[in-house]
DNA sequence: CGGATGGGTTGATGTAAATCAATGCGGCCA
DNA sequence: TGGCCGCATTGATTTACATCAACCCATCCG
């Protein structure tokens, strides 16, 4: 109930920091070093050249104030499986997906993990009431995110009310989203599931600012566990489906991360729950 | 990405209308029976005196302005199992719960259902990107709900600021609760669910505007099959679950729709994970 | 080069929860 | 009053998926 977005605390900053993956393993790291690039003054067409913003929220800031948006904007680039959200830390900061795929989950204490949705860039991310996040973020493949710390983002908020209203459009987006894998979760069999994931995937990778996927070609960037964490499955359960899938002429699957679906239509049959 | 609160078209409306149960049977009326109790002028006081101004979005707006808010709001009252959102239907309106407990649901072509939430008095409701709902209403005991059309909601907005902050913060918050339940859809076990749901309905008991659940006395107004729906069981499965938390001596299980919690604590360590 | 490592597939086996089934109980109404 | 219906509980059985396990194939690196 208390002050919506919270004014957090933070040191300035500069235009550029990447967050490095300078250790072997996956864990996360709260405290990112920070490699600064450029300094002092902040390029007036940051924000005007940004590949994503006719799709993301920046969208509804006009041309004219752009440099307003460009002053709290900061570029961090996080390496592939590097956390940039933690679960339960004190939300200081928005982030705006500008490039590479992130996945958002929850986990329980002994481990299990449910990955709540996959931001592809223009995605806005950082919505919370408490003054803590209620899900982690973690770069799939090498991700670059604008990050806005709350105390400037309110500042934005009272300026521009177009933002809001966009913010809650975004936010109403993700909620049906977030229905529709309820129900996935819920009630749909483990062929359902995947076959729902493949058409999403598919219909994400028509939307603007991806790469035009001409036939069914799907690259998925997530490995199989994140699909099974994303689909409340297993490993084996995604592995065994896929190649139930292929056996039925459905998709093709490719080396890697290469997907190909054949037939549209019978995925969108079994997705439907005429399993 | 067009208009977010989209002109819906609706005749003018009086102040009360009542969506009656005149059938046995529980199925949908998408054009309710209504019977319009009083005429004409707008009683002052009609949103002042609501007892759930306090702690839904409408407490945003200043008392002076009060009237403004009478103005568009139709009170309606819905009968215990009877729909007032049709999932897939043309979204005109919004709704706000005034007392009784709603469910939220989306289902599948062959009648799976799955329960997405419980919308208790205070809860907004409609929230919805395309001109469709994305999921079904319906009342579980008696329920009276403030009906806005979508046209007068939008007009609301652009006059109150707040407001739109106000349902951002609601919105905010039903995604971190459609997370949670992610979570638990995906990754708990069936013991774990019946946990988390029992502390979670406590919970939400100890908010205001509910009746004040002294010791550990839960009255849950859903059925064992929406108990299920809601968490991806089956009737069987919760009914067992719950009998074997009396054996354990985390509950007492009373006749009809009473539950009372006897060590708060078990359950939490049940729902954490530690199964 | 060779071993370690991470991702993926496939097979054998186990099990949590679904399904099928019987019974009890309270409310409703003919 | 008796029969029906919706809801709930409990038992027997089945099953979809998890678990355990073996293996392949890249990539990485000492």
């Amino acid at each position: 109930m208390s002050g919506y977005f919270g004014a957090g605390t933070r040191a300035p900053e500069s235009e550029l920091e990447i967050i490095m993956s300078d250790m072997p393993s996956c864990q996360f790291e709260s405290r990112p070093r920070r490699i600064v690039i450029g300094s002092g003054g902040v390029q007036a067409d940051f924000c005007t050249n940004c590949s994503v913003r006719p799709t993301s929220v920046c969208s509804v800031i006009e041309p004219s104030d752009i440099s307003r948006l460009a002053e709290v904007a900061v570029e961090t680039i996080v390496s592939p499986g590097r956390g940039f959200i933690e679960e339960g830390a004190p939300a200081t900061d928005f982030f705006n997906v500008t490039s590479g795929t992130v996945k958002l989950f929850k986990a329980l204490p002994d481990g299990r993990r449910q990955i709540t949705g996959f931001a592809a860039p223009g995605h806005f991310l950082g919505l919370a009431v408490s003054d803590n996040y209620a899900f982690g973020a973690e770069a799939i493949d090498t991700v670059r995110v604008c990050r806005f710390s709350r105390e400037k983002m309110s500042e934005l908020l009272d300026d521009f009310p177009k933002l809001e209203r966009r913010l809650l459009e975004e936010a109403s987006n993700e909620l049906v989203a977030a229905q529709n894998q309820m129900l996935l979760l819920g009630r749909k069999t483990a062929r359902e599931r995947v076959a729902s994931f493949l058409l999403d995937q598919m219909q994400a990778g028509l939307l603007p600012g991806q790469p035009p996927p001409s036939g069914g070609r799907l690259h998925l960037p997530m490995t199989r566990g994140d699909i099974a964490d994303y689909l409340g499955l297993t490993i084996e359960t995604v592995s065994r489906t896929l190649s139930w899938m292929r056996a039925q002429g459905m998709i093709e699957v490719g080396k890697g991360y290469a997907i190909t679906i054949v037939s549209t239509a019978k995925l969108e049959v079994l997705a439907a729950g005429n399993s």
